[in-house]
DNA sequence: GTAATGTCTTTTATCGGGAAAAAACATTTA
DNA sequence: TAAATGTTTTTTCCCGATAAAAGACATTAC
């Protein structure tokens, strides 16, 4: 049942350095762009950290010899090689470490709804403290899978056909809603423009599908959440958070090969149908062009379900 | 801008014996009904907790001369006082504690949004630990008022106008299709006993409106959990929990005396109708009958919003 | 022998502390 | 004098520790 050395922070306690180890790896990579490096404020805009971890890698940079850094002056001295980057597990977040192995027992592992969830036991088998393991399921609840018993345990509801379906049914709402919402917007608005590039974007992809069917998925969400900014709604734009962790993991774990492929294959086509009818601006063509996409999604999900009905309380 | 001592877990550390005093409080309220109290395990069902709880009640219980007890037997001495109870105030989960704290500020205060939150200085405000801070608004975020920055602050969005009206939009969206979905309930499901007991309830307090008119709000919740109920959709369900705040803390300190009471009264008689409708189950009706009512809920938020729209992202 | 009480163990809720990262302030440089 | 760098302070993130509360096990009583 214990998994080893799952993430652990290196000897001490407290933070650990993901945050730096990330920012560093992505500035290698503007390295080979440049010869001289900008600002030190700009350098932290660019990688989205403060000056702080910018001048923690400028300062680690001219250590391991890849530039000369002498106030303004950041010279770039060789092109940095594989192992001046920092393992890619070392840079994701403590929370990503939780919720990837979380996930992985809840779609791997036996994990019938209404086990207990011990936070205890969690925290000591991915190796992290249980302040962390707590924020992670409170953050996690809200995809509602799983539920807090007061001054007690946490209880799996499961990853059952009945969530599916509650879960299909809102974003069927939504999405309707949205897509009705989008072809209403005036023509002036940018959302056309970003209509216009995913279209392009689905029309190369779907050229070359045969060996780019798995770029899918990223493009799929890009769409998605383009039509639900249209609602202008923070709660149905937040609950496409649900449905992309689902997604993610289910296909991660789902990878059905050659039927994968044909599904995608589909998804692309119905989404540049769907794509014609929102600039159509015709409400009863977006309609049933959205409903189109949504009952094969639907489907989708459903066919690569355990058939076996979850009774609900 | 400090709010002296509101918390204050005693001296010391550690958890706070909220549950308990809770608990004993409720224990005590037991004593005038029985000369003997019953077992432990069913005592820790009755006012549920656990049974080490129970044991620590009994114990004071028996110190304070409360009781005599002596393995089964659990004699009541004397009718508890005023003074045998622990202090309200000492009885809230921390949650509670800092929630009601933060809340307050956001509909008193001058809270624009766009400020950021600061945990710390939140916390020692409340008087609590970072932790109970950072667990709390981890909560709270899902109620789409607040937004967290990456390794950095939280941002208010404010409770604005905006906010109400994307709170209400999908508020008419769940209630519409639970309703629906209420009317065709078998006649033999328990939801409509329920809501048999429920017009009940409101026919009691129409008539006694002028006095009674506060505890509306309390049933209000019942009954609109009682329709949401039938969706059997956990994400309509769940949703609720962002109304009912909402709508708690907005009564709590938007109370309109004369003015409430005649929308209170209005609530009710809408509430009558909607009932009627849900009974008739006829579709058609249902819908309107709900439409008419969620019209004047929104129109009973917004007129009490500041009327400055802000310009949201 | 079942259901209570008595005792011991495990888990949760909360705190304070400390390193990482951000933010604020001070100083220099073009 | 504005934007950079240098320095200090504050805040976030995460851990381990500890009392409260739950839960499990052992014993007793009816």
């Amino acid at each position: 049942m214990l998994i080893a050395g799952q993430a652990g922070n290196g000897e001490g306690m407290s933070k650990g350095k993901n945050v730096y180890k990330d920012a560093y790896n992505r500035c290698l990579r503007l390295l080979d762009e440049t010869r001289q490096l900008p600002s030190e404020p700009e350098l932290g805009t660019a990688l989205g950290v403060s000056r702080t971890t910018v001048r923690a890698i400028l300062g680690r940079m001219q250590e391991t010899g890849l530039i000369e850094w002498n106030k303004r002056d950041k010279t770039v001295l060789r092109a940095p090689v594989e192992q001046d980057f920092f393992p890619e597990e070392e840079t994701d977040t403590l929370s990503q470490v939780i919720e990837r192995s979380f996930m992985r027992r809840l779609l791997e592992g036996g994990a019938e709804a209404g086990i207990q969830i011990n936070e205890l036991e969690l925290a000591r088998e991915i190796g992290v403290g249980t302040t962390s393991v707590r924020e992670f399921l409170i953050r996690f609840s809200r995809f509602g899978l799983i539920e807090k018993r007061r001054n007690s345990h946490w209880v799996l509801k499961g990853f059952t056909r009945s969530f599916a379906l509650e879960l299909t049914e809102i974003r069927e709402m939504f999405e309707l809603r949205s897509a009705a919402a989008f072809a209403r917007l005036p023509v002036d608005n940018p959302a056309w423009a970003a209509l216009d590039a995913l279209e392009a974007e689905h029309r190369a992809l779907q050229k070359s599908i045969a060996t780019r069917f798995s770029e899918f998925s990223e493009l799929d969400e890009r769409f998605h959440r383009l039509i639900h900014s249209a609602s202008h709604n923070r709660f149905i734009v937040d609950f496409y958070d649900v449905i992309a962790m689902i997604f993610h993991y289910h296909y991660q774990w789902n990878k059905a090969g050659e039927r994968e492929r044909q599904r995608n294959e589909a998804a692309v086509g119905e989404h540049l149908v769907y794509i014609e009818a929102l600039k159509s601006r015709d409400a009863a063509k977006v309609d049933s062009a959205c409903r189109m996409h949504l009952k094969s999604a639907r489907r989708t999900l459903l066919t690569s379900m355990p058939e076996a009905a979850g009774a609900e309380g």
